[in-house]
DNA sequence: GATGAATGAGTATTCATTCAT
DNA sequence: AATGAATGAATACTCATTCAT
């Protein structure tokens, strides 16, 4: 079991390297075995507590799965922002994050099962990333590409295409192609045409 | 609880009837509460069947669940079938199925449930469909439209944004424009640029 | 499956012919599997009947086992009568006997296990037997060997020596002395000394 | 409820105290209805605990059954060998043990049943038992007495007389003479002739 | 805070038995 | 006589949750 979150809280109190033991443990065994498949005690019992430890941290197994699912998306989505910083132009910005999303879930698969899985209740898409994923959008349309604003059911519809995506890479068959046809349809999904999109995509990815 | 596949089987043997009696109350509960909080007993009792009866029938939930989605998709699919049978283009026989699918589902929100919820645990995109928009993209393609055939991967981009679709019916906002936005993202994802395929929606879909 | 019985009634009414199939698939299910696993439902499909037919002919699975370890029991008496009527020593006929009776149910591990299986509820030693053994003693006392008539816990007695013998035929090791270690204990039990007994033993017993 | 083992862990943990219960409950409950009827729930209800309590200490009923004869096993061990420590003779020994056993087996009827019932499924014989049974047969054989050294069969003959007589002290008759025979059957079987078992009887058991 | 024993409601599943055909 | 669909009581087993230590 890896242990990501408890060595990052490994300066902080007893309270939260506790709570960072049963995200970590979330994490390996919902990857594992799937959210239902998931028992509180098997939970505290990977984390090397007593079951009773559990519920002076969370309400219910749901809140533990959210919270571990957020944890996964604010690294992944800082990981992403510091990539992209000196990426200067909307396009690239919008393929080098997803296929870095998409890539992160393929080198972890923890990450990219939680992912998935918490996606099947309610993942609204992570907020941080379609914050993110607008401005790169905005910053495009100013620089002149021939995109547009996504309404709500669009974005809905890109992330469920990177839904997909990360799904895809957990099966494991198709890896390298993954990342390309889901850049391709998010960018025609936006406006571009199909050779504006497949040129986007040759010139951000290799 | 309505007894669509019941009235179906009045003539057949009492076995196809009792069976169908579950499969209409699988539909029934599992849009009413879903797939996990439907258990067996409340299944037959819906039915108007002991619970052991249940098992006299299938081997377990999943199977059941899977069998009235199947059926579902088969009669949808004979119905859109019926429908576009005297659409001669193929560009509108995709447009007028893709559509006709979608509203469907929004007209017996039941079956959409249904169709979701089964969908979470193995969809292939229902065989007869994704059969019959393959024969309908390579007859645009013969007509002179700009479509490609697509592959598997991009096949399970285009369910997923069905999938997406009925879902977002069953939320119930903004309703109109569900079908004429999953086409136009269908079309895009197909080949067609923005501009082609907003003509085709509009065309189309009235 | 052996159709033992069944063969025997072939000239016999319906009811006697269908009662004789479950009273072999009682056999051959019991001896797979012991009373407890063995279900009606199973009984009378591997009769190739329906279960509702069970009813028709017996009150419930005891009265089938005992019925079936009963046929089996009458059948070994009448074949060990057959063979012990030239042997014309008591302790001829008291060896040969037992003797026969393992090795029949080392022939037929399903008899063997369906008389090993029913004298675990209520098996007060095959009658015909025990009144066939105790003919023997007294004879062979008349003819001056050195036998007592056992009461009835010696009885039991021997009656536990056999069902070990057979059920240890079952398992499989040691077969070829198990018909000798036991004669030779059921001979001391009733009054002959170890070397006595080991002579009878070795005069009756090739 | 006799709470003959739950009295013994006084002193130990809870975790110990509640396993007592359950085994006191489990040794009473069998002796009343047989280890076939006799309910998970009833035992922890018997035993004053809630149903789940059973599977935080043990698998399955059979696995109570098991440990629970053990316990007695060891118990009657325990108890047999401080009694014969004075008893100078093989000889004597092994009636004494042998008698001692059927009486507390007669005098604890719950005991006796639970032995009886465990012995239906697997009887190794107790090995504590067996072990010490065959330290006396040597000593008696080094003192001169003309017994043998009795074979993994004969021992399991031996086995098979022991349970009879447990059960046949439960069913209630003869009981005066079941001691008496059966450990004139058991030195018979160890290579005693019958006057020599029968001194050995009249001499130890009075 | 952590522990872990105890709880008990919840659920799937089996199978002897009935009975209309 | 035979059929086989339906029945429903019986039961094992799970697991989130509580709480005394």
């Amino acid at each position: 079991m890896q242990h990501f979150f408890h060595d990052r809280a490994r300066n902080e109190g007893k309270r939260m390297r506790t709570r960072s033991l049963l995200i970590d443990s979330a994490i390996a065994l919902v990857a594992e075995r799937g959210v239902l498949n998931t028992t509180v005690q098997e939970l505290t019992r990977a984390a090397g507590l007593s079951n009773g430890t559990f519920y002076n941290h969370f309400d219910d197994r749901e809140q533990l799965i959210r919270e571990a699912a957020t944890a996964i998306a604010i690294v992944l989505a800082e990981d992403i922002a510091e990539r992209v910083q000196d990426v200067d132009t909307g396009l690239g910005r919008i393929v080098v994050s997803t296929d870095m999303f998409i890539s992160r879930a393929a080198a972890n698969p923890d990450w990219g099962k939680m992912l998935s899985e918490a996606s099947k209740n309610a993942f609204d898409m992570q907020l941080d990333f379609a914050q993110n994923l607008l401005a790169d959008i905005r910053l495009a349309i100013r620089q002149g590409e021939p995109l547009q604003v996504p309404d709500r059911f669009r974005l809905f519809q890109i992330g469920a295409l990177m839904v997909l995506a990360v799904e895809a890479q957990l099966v494991g068959r198709r890896q390298k192609s993954i990342s390309r046809d889901t850049c391709d349809a998010m960018l025609r999904l936006l406006g571009a045409t199909p050779d504006q999109a497949r040129d986007a995509v040759d010139t951000y990815l290799f």
